[in-house]
DNA sequence: GAAAGAGATTCTGGTCACGATCATGTGGAG
DNA sequence: CTCCACATGATCGTGACCAGAATCTCTTTC
């Protein structure tokens, strides 16, 4: 017997998903949807909780208050692999093995299917150089991903990237790998933006590949991404 | 001000993952969580009701009831994917073209690291032949995903499959496709089996062109994956 | 006249007390 | 020994209540 809650939750997504209601829109406030569900206020609380965290819907107090559809974004995604790799204790190493092997081929549908705009502002984005910081390196691995037309590697990338941003603090990186990085960075970029398939394709492989024998040196292969928890 | 029940789920959760609880540990009763936190029983639920969403507990009534930590399985992954599928109408070829990338990789993984106990099920599976429905189809790609030996695979594919199976529903399946799938199986199976990464590679590779085909020979591959939404 | 301040309003955030319901354990009656 | 009734311990769900935040309006004051 599944909860009233969880009915509640399951016919809200439903509506806003049929219905495509717009970001912004406003749904029945909770007194209304106690009287609609005939149901009482915790059990409808509950379920925009859910909701909530869902990142279905915001949740605004006061007059003009009430609840708002929201886009779902990554972070939800994020944070399920997140879980995931905790509880299962998942090593550093899987990660940049699973990288490296996925993001080439990233980068070579971007030089296939990107439009000109999006080349344009991937190789201003890399020209800015020095600006880059740790999470501005992140942001080019997901101008890639969004550039290759593909929303399952898309979301893949940019879910994987939102957890490695935890994991990764601005542990031991100096001067020199920042350049190496950004220097890696331009070269991926301009192969993309010349629409040379391969070329992007072996330039992001080597990249990562750098990426990789950085761990294997400072043995960090097996250190586990999330030691401490969500 | 982040609310009062996300404090509550935050603590949870942390302690269930820094303590390792192990699976079937019963944690304080509701009564007790509002004893130690000071809150009220709808804050807690609330909080009770986002954990079991992330499968991390379980809550059973009645004596010997209460709340029990249970292991996330990939589940979470997969529904949240479907939610993004559903906001995004991405389409069923974005799907086919990721697999037709990634899984040939993770079968020339399989190959290299499974362990022969792996090896000797996964052949046994696939010779049970005519017995192997839609939903055992799927489980010989999950099997594969396990024998890769790298966590992120494993769960990206499981999380797919997830979503995957909501769509496939047994439309149009002949009896010859089903023939032809199950000799694909076969073959990467033994490829696998006698650890020929280049031969499961280019074995999985072929099986998921065929997939890619038959998509577009029927002319699905703008076919949404979620019409209807989760 | 305009800006600042004091309510009034309308929502959600959260507490408390109570009953309903479900699953387990227990004690008899046959 | 089996089966049925009953107590028990936990969650499920309701209803009334107050607190706090955000917006609007109206008044005061300079």
């Amino acid at each position: 017997m599944p909860k009233a809650s969880d009915l509640v939750v399951d016919e809200i997504r439903r509506r806003v998903i049929r219905e495509r209601l717009p970001v912004g829109y406003r749904l029945p406030t909770e007194l209304e949807l106690m009287e609609q569900h005939g149901l009482g206020r915790v059990t409808v609380r509950e379920a925009l909780r859910v909701l909530e965290r869902d990142g279905l819907i915001e949740v605004k107090r006061g007059p003009k208050g009430g609840i708002f559809v929201t886009k779902p974004d990554v972070r939800q995604l994020g944070s399920a692999f997140a879980l995931l790799f905790a509880i299962r204790d998942t090593r550093l190493g899987h990660f940049s093995t699973f990288r490296g092997y996925v993001e080439p081929v990233v980068a070579r549908l971007a030089a296939m299917n990107a439009t000109d705009e999006q080349r344009e502002n991937l190789v201003r984005a890399t020209e800015q150089g020095r600006a880059e910081s740790t999470s501005r390196a992140v942001d080019f691995h997901s101008m890639v991903a969004e550039m290759c037309g593909n929303d399952m590697f898309e979301f893949m990338i940019d879910a994987i990237n939102v957890s490695f941003e935890r994991h990764f603090r601005h542990d031991m990186i100096t001067e020199t790998d920042r350049e190496d990085t950004d220097f890696a960075h331009r070269r991926i970029a301009q192969k993309i933006a010349a629409g040379d398939a391969d070329g992007a394709e072996r330039a992001m492989s080597s990249h990562l590949l750098a990426y990789d024998e950085y761990l294997k040196k400072n043995g960090l292969t097996e250190e586990p991404l999330f030691p401490e928890g969500v």
